[in-house]
DNA sequence: GCAGTTTTCTACGTTTCGTAGAACTCTAAC
DNA sequence: GTTAGAGTTCTACGAAACGTAGAAAACTGC
């Protein structure tokens, strides 16, 4: 139960992308328009979606603990429930969970890391 | 097409866990007696599969690329293509490579890992 | 109270996965 | 060289996830 669909994937970035708490009809709008410029992420182009369809993802992403909705006001309001990077980061750990030779698998995973991020981790890592 | 269903899974933990290429017979009895012992990640228990359960398994894994088959001995030989390690820092990468900002994911991760993990990647990173 | 907006319920088509029978293809023994 | 048995491919079905949305229910402002 992790990994997302199509378009609850375009939703989620929609809902990382923008800092506030979004309606179903704001965020249908604005699949609508993704794309239009030049080659986003965006699987769902021009397609003009029902808002209904729009709500049952938004559902969906709640009861998966991604999104969480504000049922005080009217036209409630969706976001996510942690930035992309926290939730990408716990994805990751999820994957190197499963693996009984953690060890094994971070050196493998270093071993292809670009010298730019090596760096980066070598600076996060001496601040423990 | 990255994540694997239970029997999936299980048939890659013992082609992994093998070190030598495996027929399909094999890995069906491989699956029954599992878990007899105790606890293992075994989720398919004393199940007694179909061959042709199997082998159908065995074909989705190799059409993704996950397993390899000599068709050359009749009683096709099936072995995974790449080690475990491999193949979960390759899904960490792929986790991680569908974020814009790779460095701040890369931040958060290493915040949640162990001490000892750190140390290891320490490690690692110095030999760059 | 009513019209319009918003949400929930229900549903259908598609894909993935567990599961396996039926049919086809080898190989070894005769 | 024919055949029986082992092995593989084809085909299929049921369950779950996901895209998609209409119908119905709930709410809000007038």
């Amino acid at each position: 139960m992790a990994s997302l669909g199509e378009l609850e994937r375009a939703v989620m970035d929609l809902l990382w992308a923008g800092q506030e708490a979004a309606t179903a009809n704001t965020l249908r709008d604005r699949l609508a328009q993704t794309s239009s410029g030049q080659g986003g992420a965006a699987a769902h182009e021009g397609k003009e979606l029902a808002v209904t369809t729009v709500l049952t993802v938004l559902s969906r992403l709640e009861k998966k603990g991604l999104v969480e909705r504000e049922r005080g006001t009217r036209p409630h309001r969706y976001q996510a429930v942690s930035s992309r990077e926290e939730h990408t980061a716990e994805l990751m750990h999820e994957v190197l969970g499963s693996a009984p030779d953690r060890e094994a698998v971070l050196a493998r995973f270093i071993g292809s890391v670009s010298e730019g991020e090596a760096e980066t981790l070598r600076k996060l890592l001496g601040h423990l």
